[in-house]
DNA sequence: TCTGGGGTCCTTACCCTG
DNA sequence: TCTGCAGGGTAAGGACCC
């Protein structure tokens, strides 16, 4: 194995089989944060907040008093008290994560981002061009450092697991190589909480099992491994014991839901605002899937009550669509089912079973029904996109709350768009704005 | 201590159909 | 006509990831 921290070892590493590259940013909220305000550098910095938030990224600075990615915020304070605790800005990292994914794309075509700070590259096809493996993860990073003023770690594997894993090991701001001939040597002293899918529950499962390094997991009798976690999840990790992962770095793989959720400061048992919420909920899945040119089948809702007991419910429809309305209308007949509610802390909706809409089939009598729908979620895409998304929403999401329905549940309905209509009376050429 | 938001995948149960 | 069974679709819940 190299690292970076130990540059004369590289010669004696053969690297030719380790293509796989996976790109961890190092603290990457956090880090953009410092970029963007130069007087917190080397101060502890935790990017998170909101009354009942988690952290969502820490400084190292932050990070040496215990603090860690989802521990809660008023423990992470407790922790740190001299933390600068910045509120999170989503758009800055999408758009610095734009760029980096951009420097990835010079290096090779075949790069698939695992989130917004992190991506698999395939170098296999750049060798010719720009060298062994670690000689590209090593301009790979000083690229970064130089355009983005960020630092990354980089794993070098023959799989993408293992990619994955060295990068892990070698942060910040490193590069660990693992040759061909040395995965099994590299990760059979590993913990088996390591391995992508043991987590806190499964992890359990195994100590109970004695097993405590992936080379215990190597050892041990595939039945046994299933028995204990499923037959699925017990195939999986004997083959990634192993040191077995054939996945191949793909560039784009399409989505398989969409949703929103929204965690409430304080619990909320009012049904004219959990309908507001939802519609909201609704109109954020129903644009993010116009925007990627989608529809759903399948609307499914969160609910979690205060003592974080979390149900779902679905329902499919007889046709895909992404009309915020229809979606909206589906989601209040699942919370309708379940009444008496008790007091939420919070509420979600997703659309699952994704397809392209231009290759959704169209029932002709829904459809017709839908099309005022259909064309006011155009016109609100279409100021969406001139003067940003909340330019034009829903009348019932605009002001303060209208007075609840008529003797409580079920669930008001509220308009939108500066207009009354309901689900349960098509749209008229007036309804729609 | 007190647990976000956006996802994927798997298991189990149930219903329907042939 | 009834029963048993297999297989597919759907729904619900849970574990896990970043």
């Amino acid at each position: 194995m190299i690292r970076d921290q130990a540059p004369r070892d590289q010669a004696a590493v053969d690297d030719r089989g380790s293509t796989v590259l996976h790109v961890d940013m190092d603290a990457f909220f956090a880090a953009v944060e410092v970029r963007r305000r130069p007087e917190l550098r080397g101060r502890p910095v935790i990017v998170g907040g909101g009354v009942r938030g988690v952290v969502l990224s820490a400084t190292y600075e932050a990070r040496r008093y215990g603090v860690r990615s989802a521990m809660p915020m008023g423990r992470a304070r407790r922790m740190c008290p001299a933390a600068v605790v910045v509120p999170p800005d989503q758009n800055a990292y999408r758009a610095a994560s734009k760029e980096i994914m951009a420097v990835f794309r010079e290096v090779t075509p075949l790069v698939q981002p695992l989130s917004v700070d992190e991506a698999f590259l395939d170098v296999a096809g750049a060798r010719r061009r720009l060298g062994s493996p670690a000689t590209i993860a090593g301009a790979i990073r000083a690229r970064i450092v130089a355009t983005q003023r960020l630092t990354c770690s980089v794993g070098a594997a023959p799989s993408m697991m293992v990619a994955k894993i060295a990068s892990a090991r070698c942060k910040p701001d490193g590069l660990l190589v693992v040759p061909a001939d040395g995965v099994t040597a590299f990760l059979h002293p590993l913990p088996v909480s390591t391995l992508w899918g043991v987590g806190a529950r499964t992890g359990q499962t195994l100590e109970r099992l004695g097993l405590r390094t992936i080379g215990d997991l190597a050892a041990t009798p595939l039945t046994t491994l299933q028995r204990a976690v499923g037959v699925a999840a017990g195939a999986h990790l004997a083959a990634l014991a192993a040191g077995i992962d054939d996945r191949a770095v793909t560039p784009h793989e399409a989505e398989r839901s969409v949703g929103a959720e929204t965690t409430f400061d304080t619990d909320v048992t009012d049904n004219t605002r959990l309908a507001r919420e939802l519609l909201a909920l609704a109109e954020r899945s129903a644009g993010r899937l116009r925007e990627a040119g989608l529809v759903g089948r399948t609307i499914s809702i969160k609910v979690r009550h205060a003592d974080f007991t979390t149900i779902t419910r679905s329902r499919s429809l007889p046709e895909a669509t992404d009309v915020t309305q229809l979606i909206y209308a589906t989601a209040r007949g699942l919370l309708d089912g379940l009444a008496p509610l008790p007091a939420l802390r919070l509420l979600g909706v997703r659309i699952e079973v994704i397809s392209a809409a231009d290759g959704s089939t169209h029932q002709l009598e829904l459809g017709e029904r839908l099309m005022g729908w259909r064309e006011a979620d155009r016109a609100v895409d279409r100021a969406a996109s001139r003067f940003g998304r909340g330019a034009v929403r829903p009348a019932s999401l605009v002001g303060p709350p209208g007075p609840a329905g008529p003797g409580g549940p079920p669930l008001p309905i509220p308009g939108r768009a500066e207009t009354v209509a309901r689900m349960d009376q098509p749209p008229t050429g007036e309804d729609v704005p």
